[in-house]
RNA sequence: GCCCCAGUGGCGAAAUGGUAGACGCGGCAGACUCAAAAUCUGUUGCCCGCAAGGGCGUGCUGGUUCGAGUCCGGCCUGGGGCACCA
């Protein structure tokens, strides 16, 4: 028996793809394109699990498409600036660059060995200077029109480091390094004007039917048009009046306080005066910048003395706090409280003893007896206590009170967005450099075109906290281009976000020195018809590559609404998690599982299974895939990510799922290189018909041609490898049939042997787009010397597809009492008549007459009694 | 706190509103073997029953329908995102 050699072939076909350049493509205006793209992984130092489920999806659809017929673009590349490397700086003292490029090799080397199908004469990596050159040029372009501007802003700041710090290195208020306890500063930053699309980025969601419902609703709600009510309240005490936004215009006569952020210009005015308040901003202050932090926190507020004339009621005065809850970046930075009908106002309501009135009474409950306890209400209902909006509907009330502020010409009804424009200024060395000088005499101004790009200074040092970039000797010293004095650049980077925002289209045309792309070349490739990637990038990462797509679109760069016109978002690969006696986490493959019992395989301690979670390094649930491709090799690793759980669900990695893959690689191979009997040469002439079991092998054949290419096309990889199991148990079980007659001397019909070939031709082309090794192994053993990739995908004969019988089931009211196989498509009354004749069916019937009988041709008959 | 999603045998799962559990993992029984591994065959949702057969069953709960895993309302549990991780 031979046994598949799996190393020498993946390897063999690896070089073969490699050397005759399989993957490369131009673009080709008289054939039909199809981009398929994952998302770029941060060169984080090996391939996880993650990568491996991403690039298989990806891979698969890309080598389905080509056998289609597509002229198919599949690139990669490396989202290579980021925080990570600063900190590996920091923690081994490795340059960021030089950890990055290494990072690269050793993970380009790790996904060619998965044997992917990638044009990789495209390749780029947006830490080098050829890359972010052109990006540098896009924000000069959006400066001048207009979509970039500067603003102070708030940021994490480490009092011990004096460092900016990222969201992610807060934990419960403290910074990850030093301990102490963060503080909010503000810096002026660069900001871009992503609210300007706000209305076009909702709209055309719409649009995307080709994206999962759930990302288009995080995206909508992110965006967070809303209707409201912006009006002015008059202050005592002297002061201006006070601009606040609300959605619940209707709840006005329900208020019982106005809040005000502890960022409004007003509290810093109240707090020059007032020392306590100003200690209550700094301990405001105190907290990270992340809104769920700034939610979870207590509600706390500050009694400022001043008061708010209500703006209906002569006289009603409603204090106002400073408030740690209300947000300085959504609407004015001012709110009024109606505690019955806003959680967080009720809640702080509560807390400071400030009345509780409802006004909207659901319909048909007692207004008399209707109170507001701990929860507040939110629900649909009509207006009471409320002037002249009592007895309107919410939606009626609304209207009404916005008109009535606009005739007293103290606000006006307006659309509001909860998306804030985008902050791309970072404290930090290994990021893009913002093309900016600042010029004591001049300002901000734009670094010449021909000055570009401002590139990275290689020297630097991580000995000392802060942004090399500032405390760097020389770098940032310069000359102002208007003036010609002395001036600094900008030491601030990029957000890594964009990077990441226009990759996929340097992908058409990656190796152009003057343009970031040919405009001709953008329009042949894009949009990505299939973009595939996980879940968690679902709003940041989307919403700015449409934002930033729009925005290019705005200053001539391209004329593309989308980016992306086809969306995939995958599961996580998880594991189970193992812990030692002592409660240290234990990686898997130092865990002994034998009869159920988990033991430590260096000296047999037993271990704690524990849940089964996202692999982490952390909890040490981690599998790594080159020892995987190693032992088993790609094809099965492959197999194992696309069979059993569906691609937009959690995949669990176990040690029996990849030997269960590779068995049936085993399988498949004995299938192609021990029929039992000699098949025909390839390209023999069919025989002009074919008997029974000859039809049976080809219909198993040419319905997993049908439906593995269905299921592909709409990502149902499990289900199309399902199909695939069928075909070859319905394959094997026939070639079993046939070798058992040729031992006894019956060699096989020539029908027979003819379809047997074309079955296991079938296979290895339908088996190809998951397991190309294998496939390409497995038809050279079948006498062919081209390559698989580039055969197009098997016909379906639409004559095989369909069956002559139908097995439909007879249910008496609901519950099923028999099955009955009637020739397929047979008329109603056939059918129905055939039901109520089976003696089961008339046993479940007991005599009584049938009231209705409901007959769905092929599939089932009811009858009710 | 706010927004989004998921939940089906021992396990991963399948099922245009139409036979719930395809396909696979694991288990059990058998064949081959001195034995083991590998491989092959059969069987496998739960309960009652010798069997024929019957009953129950898709997180919980109520509804729509001739018919609900699928549609609608309310809950429970688990996961993702929340603007400086990528």
């Amino acid at each position: 028996m031979s046994r598949y050699n799996v190393r020498e072939s993946e390897a063999k076909w690896q070089s073969v793809w490699a050397e005759r350049n399989s993957f490369a493509v131009q673009a080709d205006p008289s054939k039909p394109k199809t981009y398929v793209l994952e998302m770029f992984p941060y060169p984080s130092g090996r391939i996880h699990m993650g990568h491996v489920r991403n690039y298989t999806i990806g891979d698969v659809i890309a080598r389905y498409k080509r056998a289609k017929g597509f002229n198919v673009l599949h690139p990669m590349g490396w989202d290579a600036f980021g925080l990570p490397a600063e900190n590996a700086a920091l923690e081994r003292g490795v340059h960021p660059g030089k950890w990055t490029y290494e990072n690269i090799a050793t993970m380009r080397g790790q996904l060619q060995s998965m044997g992917l199908a990638i044009d990789w004469s495209r390749e780029l990596a947006t830490c080098r200077p050829d890359y972010y050159r052109f990006e540098q040029k896009m924000f000069l372009d959006f400066l001048k029109a207009g979509l970039a501007y500067r603003k102070e802003s708030w940021v994490n700041w480490d009092p011990v480091d004096n460092t900016v710090l990222a969201n992610e290195q807060v934990i419960d208020g403290r910074g990850w390094r030093t301990g102490a306890l963060v503080e909010k500063r503000k810096l002026s930053q660069w900001f871009l004007k992503i609210t300007h699309f706000a209305d076009e980025l909702l709209g055309a969601l719409t649009s995307l039917d080709r994206w999962p419902e759930k990302v288009r609703i995080m995206q909508e709600n992110w965006i967070g048009k809303s209707q409201g009510l912006r009006f002015f309240f008059s202050l005592s005490g002297g002061h201006a009046d006070l601009e606040v936004f609300t959605t619940r215009p209707d709840t006005l006569f329900g208020a019982s306080f106005v809040a005000i952020s502890p960022n409004h210009p007003l509290a810093a005015t109240l707090a020059e005066g007032n020392a306590d308040l100003a200690a209550f901003i700094a301990e405001c202050n105190r907290s990270s910048t992340s809104e769920a932090d700034i939610e979870k926190a207590e509600k706390k507020g500050f009694a400022t003395g001043i008061t708010a004339a209500h703006p209906f009621v002569p006289g009603w005065d409603l204090p106002v706090y400073v408030a740690n809850f209300v947000l300085m970046e959504y609407g004015t930075g001012a709110i009024f409280g109606c505690p019955a009908h806003d959680q967080r106002d009720l809640d702080f309501a509560r807390k400071y003893g400030l009345p509780v009135k409802p006004v909207v009474v659901p319909e048909g409950q007692d207004p008399a007896g209707f109170s507001v306890g701990d929860e507040a209400y939110t629900g649909p209902g009509l207006l009471r206590n409320s002037d002249f909006l009592d007895g309107m509907a919410v939606e009626a009330a609304k209207t009404a009170a916005i008109a009535r502020i606009e005739s007293l010409g103290r606000g006006t009804g307006t659309t509001m967005f909860r998306l804030r424009d985008w902050g791309v200024s970072r404290q930090r060395y290994w990021g893009c450099p913002i093309p900016i000088i600042h010029c004591p005499a001049c300002g901000a101004v734009p670094v010449p075109e021909a000055q570009l790009p401002v590139t990275l200074p290689e020297d630097v040092t991580f000995d000392a906290p802060g942004n090399p970039l500032a405390r760097h000797p020389t770098w940032k010293h310069t000359t102002c281009p208007h003036c010609g004095g002395a001036a600094v650049r900008e030491t601030d980077t990029f957000d890594t976000f964009i990077e990441s925002s226009w990759y996929f289209l340097r992908f058409a045309d990656p190796r152009n020195e003057q343009v970031a792309f040919d405009k001709e070349l953008v329009k042949y490739w894009l949009p990505v018809d299939n973009y595939i990637g996980g879940i968690e990038h679902a709003v940041l990462h989307l919403l700015y590559s449409r934002f930033w797509t729009r925005a290019l679109s705005h200053v001539g760069y391209l004329d593309l609404p989308e980016p992306f016109g086809g969306l995939f978002t995958q599961g996580m690969v998880t594991h189970a998690t193992f812990q030692d006696a002592d409660g240290k986490w234990v990686f898997p493959t130092d865990v002994d599982l034998q009869g159920g019992k988990a033991t430590l395989k260096a000296g047999g301690t037993p271990v704690t299974v524990g849940p089964v979670i996202k692999m982490s390094k952390s909890k040490k649930n981690v599998v790594d895939p080159q020892s995987i491709i190693e032992t088993y090799g790609a094809d099965a690793a492959r197999l194992f990510m696309m069979s059993d759980s569906p691609p937009d669900r959690d995949l669990e990695w176990t040690e029996a799922g990849i030997d269960g893959a590779w068995r049936y690689i085993s399988r498949l191979w004995r299938l192609v290189t021990e029929p039992g009997f000699t098949l025909p040469a390839a390209g023999t002439p069919a025989p002009a018909s074919f008997g029974a079991e000859a039809t049976a092998i080809r219909r198993a054949a040419h319905k997993a041609a049908a439906g593995v290419g269905d299921d592909i096309e709409q990502y149902r990889f499990n289900s199309a490898v399902a199909k695939l199991r069928i075909f070859s148990n319905a394959l094997g079980e026939s070639l079993a049939r046939l070798a058992a007659k040729a031992a006894e001397g019956a060699a096989p019909a020539a029908d027979d042997a003819w379809a047997a070939r074309e079955a296991l031709e079938y296979l290895c082309q339908t088996v190809q787009p998951v397991m190309p090794h294998l496939a390409q192994q497995m038809w050279v053993e079948l006498g062919h010397s081209d390559l698989l990739v580039d055969r197009s995908w098997p016909v379906a004969d639409s004559a095989l597809l369909v069956e002559d019988t139908a097995t439909v089931a007879v249910q008496v009211n609901g519950k099923l009492r028999a099955t009955l196989a009637l020739p397929r498509d047979a008329a109603e009354d056939v059918a129905k008549a055939a039901a109520l004749a089976d003696p089961a069916v008339q046993k479940a019937m007991d005599g009584k007459p049938p009231r209705k009988v409901i007959v769905v041709p092929n599939r089932i008959v009811n009858v009710v009694v």
